[in-house]
DNA sequence: TTCCATAACTTGACACTGACAAGATTGCAC
DNA sequence: GTGCAATCTTGTCAGTGTCAAGTTATGGAA
């Protein structure tokens, strides 16, 4: 009933309660801070208050962490771009999403980490891809060139490329002070002139 | 005077040779294939059949046998955008370099992968960016609109994203048998209309 | 309420890794 | 030739991922 589950002494239960969600938040603390590479099974369950061996219960692997990790980012991903209501600011939402969510954004794009043949991550990325797909088909033709499809590599091209620029504090001279989302609704207004502001 | 240092055994010589360059080319195979987090110091010392040791004594750390990488990355792309005939070309280039030298690439834009104090890499880092300012200079102003410097971001982001892209196997699907190269050229004019084709 | 199957977690072990220290071997300048 | 510095080896340590086997709690059926 109370918090501790033991009599009130000192030590904590043995059911940590949200292990899980607890080792996913401190990874995603320890991916924005220092990458994937910096990331540690054992210093997550330190972090965590369990044992070495803690974690792998619930994710398998270091793999299976990264790749619940992936899913989760494609899955928000897809709702932040089904939202948008054109290209433009299907793009601004992409950029965003990679600022509010680095660790996400990071794993996401490291195919060499994840188990690729996973069906939740081949779902969440595949609902990612349509909303994008969708943002792409609400563009006039006459403002995207002869291929829809060209438009949409286009778009995608820029927009991952200024995110992961700018997270890798490569842009920080060119955006200075300014807010980079406003930078980039420039850039995209550059590309697609039709669907201008 | 013949190959064989030692006498005509079969046992190797103690001195290698050429062990620094056989590392970097061991290393830039597995990071091709396996990405950077597939790096072992001590399996490129099995493969270049030297002791565990034996590569820090040419790159000290881990850290420093990326920082060299990069360096020599970033060496490369000043060279092959120094080349450039304009921003597009520059563009074309970028790719081709990300295509040619994967390995490369990818650690050049993995900072914390990498010994950010290096001398010989902020060098050589100036030097490509150096080439990339040129290249967006010799672009007419009105062809880039009003910012030359958000030009530059632009374009770069747009080959930087199409490279990473294209490296993650995320464009396979939208690119198919064709050239990538020709892919981009149709995106970069896009971007900018005025020096077409 | 009792009981038990199962989920959640621990303990222990093994092979592997990066890093350091100290010693052995070799080439080269003088 | 001789000495010196660069090159490479051997040995060691702490840290890591992963597996196997055991321990503890939970939730539901009887």
């Amino acid at each position: 009933m109370s918090t501790a589950k033991t009599f009130g002494d000192s030590r904590r239960p043995y059911h940590h309660g949200d292990l899980r969600r607890a080792i996913l938040t401190a990874a995603l603390d320890v991916i924005a801070a220092d990458g994937p590479s910096g990331l540690s099974l054992r210093d997550l369950a330190r972090r965590a208050g369990v044992s070495h061996a803690a974690p792998a219960h619930h994710f398998k692997d270091r793999t299976g962490l990264l790749t619940v990790i992936a899913a989760e980012g494609f899955g928000l991903l897809a709702g932040a771009i089904g939202e948008a209501a054109d290209l433009k600011d299907a793009g601004v939402r992409y950029v965003r999403f990679a600022r509010e969510h680095p660790a996400h954004f990071q794993v996401m794009f490291a195919p060499e980490l994840l188990r690729e043949g996973d069906l939740e991550l081949a779902t969440a990325r595949a609902l990612a891809t349509d909303a994008l797909r969708h943002a792409v088909s609400a563009v006039p033709p006459e403002g995207r060139g002869a291929d829809a499809r060209l438009a949409g590599v286009a778009a995608w091209s820029l927009a991952h490329g200024f995110a992961t620029l700018l997270l890798g504090h490569n842009l920080d001279g060119a955006v200075g002070e300014r807010d980079p989302e406003e930078v980039f609704r420039v850039l995209a207004s550059m590309l697609f002139r039709v669907a201008a502001d």
